[in-house]
DNA sequence: AAGACGAAAGTGGTTGA
DNA sequence: TCAACAACTTTCGTCTT
């Protein structure tokens, strides 16, 4: 029974973000990073199990690894030293009470020196913002994380003095999303953050240019599941939507339109075949797009890809 | 009364000289 | 830097259910 499954490394070769294979893993630094797009593989990587076998509870704790895996959403990734508050050393026994003072002036210090300078604070209260601000929107880990690292890349490459943080934190976290291929819309975030959508969309094309973040343009289909979920509509709904989107694309109706506005289109349309319509007000509200651009993609699309829409 | 429709004018961003 | 341009929005009167 013991130690059959004590190492479970998942072994991945590609980066299921640009499927670019030159996966990178940095031991020491307990990274794995795609050098490609930069996504950061963290989830599939570290490995908190024990080192190896173990025969006994002794040998258990000596080869059990140690400490929490890293991230990048404290300010010193979460690699600092803490002083623990009980009075004991390192060998567990109660520090002397004439020796008491000593042990009460180191850690002061040393929590003074940890978070010393100016721009460790900075960023240290930039990364609470941002992490406040993905759970706000309900965005998972590994999209912060990768937003993060995204303001980490502008804070080492100066891009970030003389901008409002918040508003380059937001821009951060809209790159993230995109980046992790679940798009939030501009409206979405700047909504959140309550700063002017402008300024985000200035800063996040700042930093995608100086970062040469390289991202592509947003797929319609990635918006369809979210707000397919948003205006109740099942599974039915968002598989028939996915195809009036591919249909559209193969009679290239939707180069160059909005996606959000394809992506309502093709619910519209889509609620309507199977028999739960939702009014074009209700998509435009949960798409951000207008009820006259859906009309206009969807009248489009029904005619060129001869959709009968009568359920 | 609510929803859909479409014309017309306005907006903000991109492109190319 | 400017104008042309396409996509999209706003607004509003009309038609349909």
């Amino acid at each position: 029974m013991q130690g059959e499954s004590a190492v479970q490394i998942q072994k991945i070769t590609e980066c299921p973000e640009c499927s670019s294979e030159h996966i990178s893993r940095d031991y020491d630094r307990g990274e794995v990073l795609c050098e490609k797009c930069g996504l950061v593989l963290d989830d599939y990587f570290i490995d908190e199990g024990p080192e190896w076998r173990a025969f006994d509870s002794a040998q258990r704790d000596s080869r059990a690894r140690t400490g929490a895996p890293m991230n990048y959403m404290t300010h010193d990734k979460g690699l600092s030293t803490h002083i623990s508050w009980n009075n004991r050393d390192a060998y567990g026994r109660t520090i002397p009470n004439k020796n008491r003072g000593q042990v009460y002036r180191v850690r002061k210090w040393h929590r003074r020196i940890r978070i010393s300078n100016a721009s460790e604070r900075n960023l240290a209260s930039a990364l609470r913002e941002l992490d406040r601000l993905a759970s706000n929107m309900g965005l998972p880990r590994s999209i912060r994380e990768t937003s993060a690292v995204i303001y980490r890349q502008g804070i080492e490459r100066n891009l970030i003095r003389g901008r409002n943080i918040e508003t380059v934190i937001a821009a951060s976290l809209y790159a993230g999303c995109r980046k992790c291929d679940l798009p939030r819309t501009l409206t979405e975030v700047a909504q959140a953050a309550e700063i002017d959508e402008k300024q985000i969309g200035r800063a996040y094309r700042f930093l995608s240019r100086e970062l040469g973040l390289k991202l592509m343009p947003t797929r319609p289909e990635e918006y369809i599941n979210r707000f397919c979920n948003k205006l109740d509509l099942g599974r039915n709904v968002e598989a028939r939507g996915e195809d009036i989107i591919s249909k559209a694309n193969a009679l290239g109706l939707t180069s160059g339109k909005g996606p959000t506005g394809l992506a309502a289109a093709a619910i519209y349309i889509a609620a309507i075949m199977e028999g739960s319509p939702r009014t074009q007000k209700a998509i435009s509200d949960v798409a951000g797009v207008t009820e006259v651009t859906i009309r206009n993609r969807y009248k489009e699309i029904a005619e060129k890809a001869g959709l009968n829409m009568v359920p």
